[in-house]
DNA sequence: TAGACACTCTGTAGTAGGTTCAGGGTCAAG
DNA sequence: CTTGACCCTGAACCTACTACAGAGTGTCTA
């Protein structure tokens, strides 16, 4: 019989909020465990070893549905991994336009700031006026993250 | 008398949806405007350039919390502006420090990526075998966008 | 045996910045 | 008088958690 350890001690060996275990369970990507007399839940090695697997992957700031794959995938061992490719380089492809976004980004921060170098009376900032006058560039807002949403054209 | 828009026509003008409009006004970042006699809302050109002032903002990544201080300071003209550039300041810094993350990421999604050049058996795959073992490094995760909120060391 | 304290349980609500929906009202044209 | 485009409010939904409230469990000490 192997060893087992309840939800807190699993959450300080890796480092994680008990509460976000506890919603990973909710949202099906670890399964429900086995509970004490006392309905604890009790871990073994392999729900650690797919908590870290989530883990890791979120440290890879992959989407909760983009790991539900790859654990789908990684459950099929007889599956070959294209499908694993194929994920991390869209993936990696929406890291590579963010990384584009905020670069474009941080060049017009820095433009806009140098309308002010020297302080002044609110109602004469360069930057105030910028602002209010600029033209808009629709762009996807990088506070979205990895992952934005498509609104508009 | 100036001329008078409704809610659509604003909306169309700026290429912004009718609800994030609505949503601005809620949140107080817009004021109440006039009503017409069916109680549509009517838009005259001081909210018109209030609307695009925000979305210059939103453009910047901005939070609509930082917006509403910028906003506030616009309608002090007497105040001086170095709040504004502290302000700028700080969110230029946000965005630097998640132009970094966003490029250790990317190394890193990258090296893991060539751990499976060539398709296999996904019980053989590199790349999950990695992502079941690799020690997890903790960090802000870049999905929370530019403005990430501290969690952990 | 009782109390203190740490741990766990469920369920609900909050976060940012909107988007979507239900169920209705308004207004001009045909 | 009906159609269709527009508008209204209020509430629910989205992601990936986080933060309670209120209750039960388990262990240690007095």
């Amino acid at each position: 019989m192997t060893e087992t350890f309840q939800i807190g001690q699993l959450a300080t060996k890796l480092a994680v909020p008990v509460e976000t275990i506890r919603y990973y369970e909710r949202e099906g990507l670890l399964p429900k465990p086995a509970r004490s007399n006392g309905n604890y839940r009790l871990y073994a090695d392999n729900e650690r070893t797919r908590l870290e697997f989530i883990l890791h992957c979120r440290a890879l700031d992959m989407t909760l549905q983009e790991i539900r794959t790859l654990l789908s995938l990684r459950d099929a061992p007889e599956k070959g991994c294209a499908e694993v490719n194929a994920l991390l380089d869209e993936h990696i492809g929406h890291v590579t336009e963010r990384m584009r976004a905020l670069r474009r980004l941080h060049t017009e921060l820095k433009s806009l700031r140098a309308h002010c170098e020297v302080p002044s009376a609110s109602k004469d900032c360069g930057i105030l006026q910028e602002l209010a006058s600029a033209p808009i560039k629709r762009r996807k807002s990088v506070a979205a993250g990895v992952h934005a949403a498509n609104r508009g054209s």
